[in-house]
DNA sequence: GTTTGTGAAGTTATTCACAGCG
DNA sequence: CGCTGTGAATAACTTCACAAAC
């Protein structure tokens, strides 16, 4: 259920700020969804929900969260600290709910011995031995495209089965494994078609009534 | 159409390699889809292939570009240059194929009068008077949470219609202005979902065969 | 009165399967 | 022959609408 992690977000959002019970509308609106939808989706987990009232927004975040799996704790780490790879290492999102930074890795000698946040950056050698000892479940690449295949290949070597590679390279991994390719340009390619439909001089005449391109509604993390 | 970037990134790669022709099912070897699927989504922009040897990649690109608004020049203001706005306007998928680096503003001193590749930071108080001279068509807001509902504000007051926000913050905009909110961790909860469905302790006996998580497949931009 | 949970209806997307073109 | 393009069949998803629960 690929709405589920909008839902969860929205719960962590109004669990902080106090509330305590939701509407299916108020989530709908929230997620900019339906809110048969809402329901639909919520009663896939179970009935959860008080007729007349709503949804104990933190019973819903819990049972959430141990269907995403974030009541886990998967150690996670991070090959490549670049730009990205250290805005992604400090955000929130990563740390934090399921999540543990158990490793930050690159190859340039003038960022190994630095810290990113409460961690310090080591040598991509220095993985395999960190490994034996701590085995990470999930890495996440963002290296130059050119070394991401290399760095995919000893993580997985190292007994890493997940993998979220930001590295604009197509990774061959093998099956056992489980690989997303994120593609951050991808979201600017499709404000790219809703902009030529609406803007673009050649179909200034268009007049079929494009959906509204709202994405994810993700909310203020810790 | 959400496959049309996909077919797009592959295509690129495809050309850049020097191969001529493509038929549907390497497409959907590629994309990782149903190869009646790639001809339903080809056949809906017209028909580009050859009956008995496929599609010709380059004008098949082409013809992806146009539909997806590639073939335009939108101007980009990026706001927040912190770690993730230096790495997305640093990014190829950022600065090519139909959008064009029209400034880079923040409000920390230490980071006005800095190069970014080849633009220089300037301040956020620059920004409307730049704007007046060279009006920016879409906004990347980077900023801290805190901060994107004024700068969301700012940049559709001065005549910015399309937003892409990576902010951990849900934004208002009038009606009239396209945004896409973008959360980077929901990746990582798409992988957890899957991850605790096949390793969680608590599930080691479910046998549903989950659909391999195999998310957009990028490939090298120039 | 309010809001959930859910069958039924409606809609959209995917896959099949094959005629027809190169 | 190989491969596209596409109607027909199938499946998935979404919305409606309302009975049951609070």
């Amino acid at each position: 259920m690929a709405r589920l992690p909008v839902y969860q977000r929205i719960l962590l959002e109004l669990v902080r700020s106090g509330t305590a019970t939701v509407s299916s509308e108020q989530l709908a609106d929230m997620a900019r969804v339906n809110a048969s939808k809402v329901r639909k989706d919520l009663s896939f987990l179970g009935s959860f929900g008080t007729r007349g009232s709503g949804y104990d927004t933190e019973f819903l975040l819990s049972h959430i969260d141990k269907e995403l799996g974030l009541d886990a704790d998967w150690p996670v780490v991070f090959i490549g600290i670049g730009n990205l790879g250290r805005a992604l290492a400090r955000s929130q999102g990563f740390t934090s709910r399921g999540f543990r930074v158990s490793g930050l890795y690159d190859v340039a000698t003038e960022l190994v011995g630095t810290t990113v946040g409460v961690h310090v950056v080591r040598h991509l050698d220095d993985f395999e031995a960190d490994a034996a000892v701590d085995p990470p479940a999930v890495g996440v690449i963002a290296t130059p495209a050119a070394a991401a295949q290399d760095v995919a290949d000893r993580l997985v070597g190292a007994g890493v089965r997940s993998l979220l590679n930001f590295a604009p390279r197509v990774l061959r991994v093998p099956s056992h494994v489980l690989l997303r390719q994120v593609d951050l340009s991808i979201e600017l390619q499709v404000l790219s078609f809703y902009l030529s439909h609406r803007d673009h001089p050649a179909s200034a005449s268009v007049s079929s009534p494009l959906p509204h391109p709202v994405g994810l509604s993700p909310v203020e993390p810790g």
